[in-house]
DNA sequence: CAGATGTCAGAAATACTGATATGG
DNA sequence: CCCATATCAGTAGTTCTGACATCT
């Protein structure tokens, strides 16, 4: 899908230029991730379990703002890949466990490593401030829009 | 689907600041539109349209980051609701401009007055001069990933 | 009991790929 | 010739909806 271009009169949406960078950011880190055979939301999905070792596929859908439907296939083909390993029974519950193995945790370095090149990229018109500043405004955002998340 | 809820450590990338701003949007647009039987990208169309009038299918696909395919059939089916109309023939090339019927000017008022309202909601923290930065700021993002955008 | 989770199934919307044809 | 457009077809991935069982 080619890029979109500006359209006048609804560039004055704050609305619109979320999604628009939302939307730019997706297609660079999709271009970027490629190489490594990873899709952005398997990408994601390794990033949290790093993050956070032993997280459900709930809370890796939650995440990942896709569906758990969608996290379990993801899952499933990261396990064929042996990237990442969950215990066949609940320790605790009905939640899975997920952790990277070896392998996961190599790629994941590659994967991280062209997403943080593209975050760069995409923030180098910017001071330090002036990025914790978008990050402090995009949450103030979320929290406007779903005050409990 | 529910809403994500806080990472911690990840809340540190603006990338997935920008991805979960975006999604409570879209979730938040999804509900306010859901009563005027409305998906996002056929508001989106119909905003384009408005704003835009004689825009082609490939325009709105481009402005609503959907693919022509889909716009395609979001078009069919506003075409169908007398939403929007199209020429039977491409009055210059192969483009057929698209334009509101006055249903659909009707529906698009209740409609945008619905997305303005979640807007609002989403802006209610910033004064005016921060809603303004915020706009540059997502923009300065888009300019940074897709210069030719 | 309510709530979260994992899982399965079907329907729907969407995207990707490739191909064809038309017009500038 | 090159490029953008509209359209169609097939495949695949995703979402939605509903459902059921399990565990806290």
């Amino acid at each position: 899908m080619a890029q979109a271009e500006a359209v006048g009169p609804l560039d004055e949406s704050v609305g619109y230029g979320l999604k628009r960078a939302a939307a730019a950011l997706r297609t660079t880190m999709d271009a970027a991730l490629r190489s490594l055979d990873l899709t952005v939301p398997q990408y994601a999905c390794l990033e949290l379990i790093a993050r956070h070792p032993g997280l459900s596929n709930a809370d890796l859908a939650r995440g990942a703002f896709v569906t758990r439907q969608s996290m379990n296939l993801v899952l499933r083909g990261l396990q064929d890949r042996d990237l990442v390993a969950r215990p066949a029974t609940a320790p605790r519950g009905r939640a899975l466990p997920s952790r990277l193995t070896p392998a996961g945790e190599e790629l994941l370095a590659a994967a991280s490593a062209a997403v943080r090149a593209v975050e760069l990229r995409m923030l180098a018109p910017f001071s330090a401030a002036e990025q914790e500043r978008l990050l402090h405004d995009l949450a103030t955002c979320v929290r406007a829009l779903a005050p409990d998340a």
